[in-house]
DNA sequence: TGCAAATACTTTGTACGCAAAGTAAAATAT
DNA sequence: ATATTTTACTTTGCGTACAAAGTATTTGCA
């Protein structure tokens, strides 16, 4: 039979997936320099970016599923990039504050973004920017 | 501090990660009713169009890591979607074949794909095309 | 022929991604 | 004021994603 609409070819949706996992691949030996794992490095870019601020702000602003978080606090917790710290007006609540080595981190990660690029050399910069306007219209699509 | 390169409004792969794994969430419903993950499901896409394949030419396909790949059909098989079979002149290599079950899946996920477009309605054919575009360039340098 | 290297797949251990269930505290309703 | 609901987070269980190590078989080379 054959579908024309089943064939790998026609996916968009597995190309996201080789290519998010494809990227990801990319970052990992310079995060290995680190000592982060990819969602452990978004993580961290999204409090380089707004410190002080809840998990549930931290879901939001990096889509990582809550379950993953709690685990990926704590090892970033034990690793002393972050502290954990309860609210006291609203205990329900768990703030995440960089501790001095994470906030150190920052400047050994400010080369990274540039060197992930340079593999992508001929890929026209208007192209990633096309791409990144596209994945934005179809982001908003799936809250 | 606060590098701009950082910033998590400027990481493409940060994008990617969240369309690829939105996505999947939207096929996840759909691949509920045939008992199928995402991966499972690309596995049979690429059983569909080319049955009786080796386990290395499926990795190669689908871009699924081999490890994986091994669980994977095992579980294909437990529910005898699959047969694996070992290549008699070739001691090493495996040959996946398609069950009648599998075989019989085709004709019920032949609707999937219209139905994962449906949710994507406003953004025009002519980005989802262009994305594609631009994602296989990308996906060329990933090798 | 015999042995090193390559190939094909499996196994192991760690880290998510996700749904669903669980816990605790705060907000809301009656 | 107490019960119900909502919010914020954690826990559990399953299915990958990945690197690295392991096993078996085959190829290629001296």
């Amino acid at each position: 039979m054959s579908y024309e609409q089943l064939k790998l070819k026609n996916q968009l949706c597995h190309r996201l997936y080789m290519a998010s996992n494809g990227i990801t691949r990319r970052y990992r030996p310079h995060l290995e320099a680190l000592d982060l794992t990819y969602p452990q490095y978004v993580v961290m870019m999204a409090l380089w970016e707004q410190d002080n601020i809840t998990i549930a702000q931290l879901v939001d602003l990096t889509a990582i599923d809550g379950g993953a978080m709690t685990l990926i606090l704590k090892k970033m917790a034990i690793k002393s990039l972050i502290q954990i710290v309860s609210d006291e007006n609203d205990k329900r609540k768990k703030c995440i504050k960089l501790l001095p080595q994470g906030i150190a981190l920052e400047e050994q990660a400010q080369h990274i973004p540039e060197l992930i690029k340079c593999g992508f050399s001929d890929v026209d910069e208007k192209e990633i920017s096309q791409l990144i306007t596209i994945l934005d219209k179809v982001l908003v699509k799936l809250d």
